[in-house]
DNA sequence: TATATGATTGCCT
DNA sequence: GGCAATCATATAG
């Protein structure tokens, strides 16, 4: 299996988030490989208020400045970015762009293909369906055993950890605004398989606004 | 330096 | 559908 290279990812994040639909996702442990087809990600560019530290470092006066953990967006393109939300969730992101240009993708839920009985043990027992293993940014770093300390930074083009293509047809590509979001609403930036049911149950964050607004002038 | 909050999940009713 | 868990980082003061 050929690893995607860093060419690839040195292109621009929307085309990038874009392509990874349908791309596998390999992780090589000790042992075995574990795999899912990517079907859902979402794209985070230098220009977009919902990026981390985008304030602080994009600032108002048009002078950037890659500082804290930020600065880990400028790097090398194919690097892991990994991100840590709500105690122990970890996010897999893999920069894009050129070096020196912020961008990343999130890899947000993944089909399994290979190894889904280890992707088991790594998640908890009360999971049974087998979609509940991947449908989630969390959830499948947790599968896969991918973790800040020892993913954040690393090269993603080959073992133990880099993405690949298969022969297999390109999958239907949807786009939504993206979820969990409270800036950059408005961007349409998830790719998704439409009716694939790993793909996670969030709602896009633009529909989550509406219906808090329609909630609120009810009240009134 | 101090506080607020999130690119979520899992378990509860 | 609600809510707690729980802390690094961003942003306010």
């Amino acid at each position: 299996m050929k690893p995607l290279d860093r060419a690839y990812f040195a292109r621009p994040t929307l085309q990038v988030a874009r392509d990874l639909i349908g791309v596998l996702l390999v992780r090589e442990r000790g042992g075995g490989r574990l795999i899912g087809r990517i079907v859902e990600t979402e794209a985070y560019t230098g220009d977009d208020p919902a990026m981390h530290g985008w304030k602080a470092t994009f600032g108002d006066d048009g002078v950037v400045r890659p500082e804290g953990r930020a600065a880990d967006l400028f790097v090398a393109p194919a690097t892991a970015y990994v991100y840590r939300i709500y105690y122990t969730n970890w996010l897999l992101n893999v920069v894009t762009e050129p070096e020196g240009t912020a961008g990343a993708v999130l890899i947000r839920a993944l089909q399994p293909v290979e190894g889904i009985e280890r992707m088991r043990a790594h998640r908890p027992d009360s999971i049974r369906r087998e979609r509940d293993l991947t449908n989630g940014p969390g959830k499948l770093t947790q599968a896969l055993g991918i973790d800040d300390a020892t993913f954040h930074g690393t090269d993603l083009t080959g073992p133990p950890l880099y993405f690949a293509e298969d022969d297999m047809p390109k999958p239907e590509i949807a786009a939504s605004s993206r979820i969990g979001l409270t800036r950059g609403v408005e961007r349409p930036w998830r790719f998704f398989v439409p009716e694939n049911p790993f793909v996670s149950p969030g709602v896009p964050s633009d529909v989550k606004q509406a219906r808090k607004e329609a909630k609120r002038r009810g009240r009134s």
